[in-house]
RNA sequence: GGCGGGUUGCCCGAGCGGCCAAUGGGAGCGGACUGUAAAUCCGUCGCGAAAGCUACAGAGGUUCGAAUCCUCUACCCGCCA
């Protein structure tokens, strides 16, 4: 078996991290415990903490223990944005939160065998501590000076949101976390986000400050694509949720296979686990054929496997293929329309028909009626793939496909289907 | 506690009391090119069919007229105690 180092290495995994050389030597003896730590600061989790989870299903597979951690306390405090200071949520919102955030990890994790996983919660060792005994048994390894060095302190302290106390406090919990571990079940490694670096070393600091021994950090880089833009952000801005309610599987998808030529590799080896010979032989394809796509429609069908399961990343690709063949609709079954109309999106319609600017409106494809128009005025919209130039004109019943949907499109990739319920 | 500075559209940021729905940049969106790619170029970018309406932290006020002046409130930043 190829080292897993090694491995995590070849796939750019490894941005930063401790002496690897010893970590490596560790393991070698043996399998060890690791952990990484996911923070509820939102209803679900996104394709940025997907790196994390498949990071430690890697690990898993290569014979290591993994322990999951959810951030019930961490979640209540908030690590430092380098902007602004974050909002609390309430006690309720973030237990919540934890709930479904562990729901969302489980799948990717074996919790039985010899490597199995635990899911673990770091409210549980720090609701009862007292602030006096905080102080007193943690915070006197912390050196302040240390603290308003690390980079997410330090660039609050120069941006004029400032810095409260609560968020200055952050890397003192998460430190106080991998003592814990360490104490508990002997965690040796902690993983995450090379962002979190400052938060990672927090806990080897401590652990050597308190047991005198050393503790190994794997620090995964931002992933970005060619043009230096965070990936898992929509082109809205907002992010890749891994919870279909918020972010669906078509829309996960369709990202992920309109990833640029530049970036596709990197994320096939990021985010999936095909292995190195196939992900050679796609990025060979990308360069002789780059018009096929083969290697965007690989990663896009693997990424949403990974997250939703066979069953719904076929109805995603089926839809994809029937909404993009920009061929004749009409020749689409009825069964493959509805379902492909379903997982773009279908508005119904109820009555009669409304003019194409309405219509664009009614399915979400613009917000407001200035916005339909100005669409249309710039040759962007379309209705079953015919270009429409009259925002008012009235859509014909006979140009509803088997008397009932119609595909509308916003620019070369947006679709979206209406559905006349009369 | 004292003194000073700040709060503008998704973000940054400019704004003389009228010509400001508000310069500019970025992001976004559409088109051309192509490959559901990148780059480039062009266009567009509060809501409303329109009249008009809503907007420059919030509330009042001065004025024929305020994002621009005054007062109070909230929040942020800095310096001094």
């Amino acid at each position: 078996m190829t080292d897993v180092l090694d491995d995590l290495q070849w796939r750019g995994l490894i941005a930063l991290s401790t002496d690897l050389d010893a970590l490596r030597a560790e393991m070698a003896r043996g399998p060890i415990t690791y952990y990484c730590g996911f923070d509820p600061t939102a209803p679900s989790l996104h394709v940025g903490n997907l790196v994390q989870i498949l990071t430690v299903r890697r690990l898993q597979l290569a014979g290591h223990r993994p322990l999951a951690l959810v951030g019930g306390a961490t979640g209540l405090i908030g690590d430092p944005r380098p902007q602004s200071e974050r909002v609390l949520n309430t006690r309720e919102t973030v237990a919540v939160w934890v709930d479904r955030i562990r729901g969302q990890i489980e799948p990717f994790l074996d919790f039985e065998g010899e490597h199995a996983a635990r899911m673990v919660n770091n409210l549980d060792w720090t609701e009862g501590l007292s602030a006096l005994d905080f102080l007193r048994d943690i915070g006197k390894h912390f050196r302040v000076n240390n603290m308003l060095a690390k980079d997410a302190v330090s660039a609050r302290l120069n941006s004029e949101a400032g810095i409260s106390y609560t968020e200055f406090s952050y890397q003192i919990l998460q430190g106080m976390d991998f003592l814990e571990l360490f104490r508990r079940y002997g965690c040796r490694l902690q993983t995450g986000g090379s962002d979190q670096w400052g938060n990672l070393t927090a806990g080897t600091d401590l652990i050597r400050r308190v047991t005198g021994e050393s503790a190994h950090l794997l620090a995964t880089p931002l992933v970005t694509n060619a043009a230096g833009e965070k990936i898992g952000k929509s082109t809205g801005g907002g992010n890749l949720w891994l919870d279909p309610e918020m972010t669906s599987p078509y829309a996960l998808y369709q990202y992920f296979i309109n990833v640029d030529d530049a970036t596709v590799g990197q994320l096939l080896r990021i985010f999936t686990f095909l292995d190195r010979e196939e992900i050679l032989e796609l990025e060979k394809e990308t360069a002789e054929r780059p018009a096929a796509r083969t290697a965007q429609r690989r990663l896009a069908e693997e990424v949403t496997r990974l997250v939703h399961g066979e069953e719904e990343t076929r109805a995603v690709i089926e839809a994809s293929k029937a909404l993009f063949g920009r061929g004749d609709l009409s020749t689409l079954p009825p069964t493959t329309l509805r379902a492909a109309l379903a997982e773009a999106g279908l508005a119904r319609i109820e009555g009669s028909l409304p003019p194409v600017a309405a219509l664009l409106k009614e399915a979400g494809l613009v917000s407001s009626m200035n916005e339909a128009r100005r669409t249309i005025a710039e040759g962007g919209a379309y209705i079953n793939n015919v270009r429409v130039s009259d925002p008012e004109a009235p859509v014909a019943d006979d140009v509803l496909l088997h008397g009932r949907w119609l595909v509308l499109r916003r620019g070369k990739k947006t679709i979206a289907g209406a559905e006349l319920v009369r």
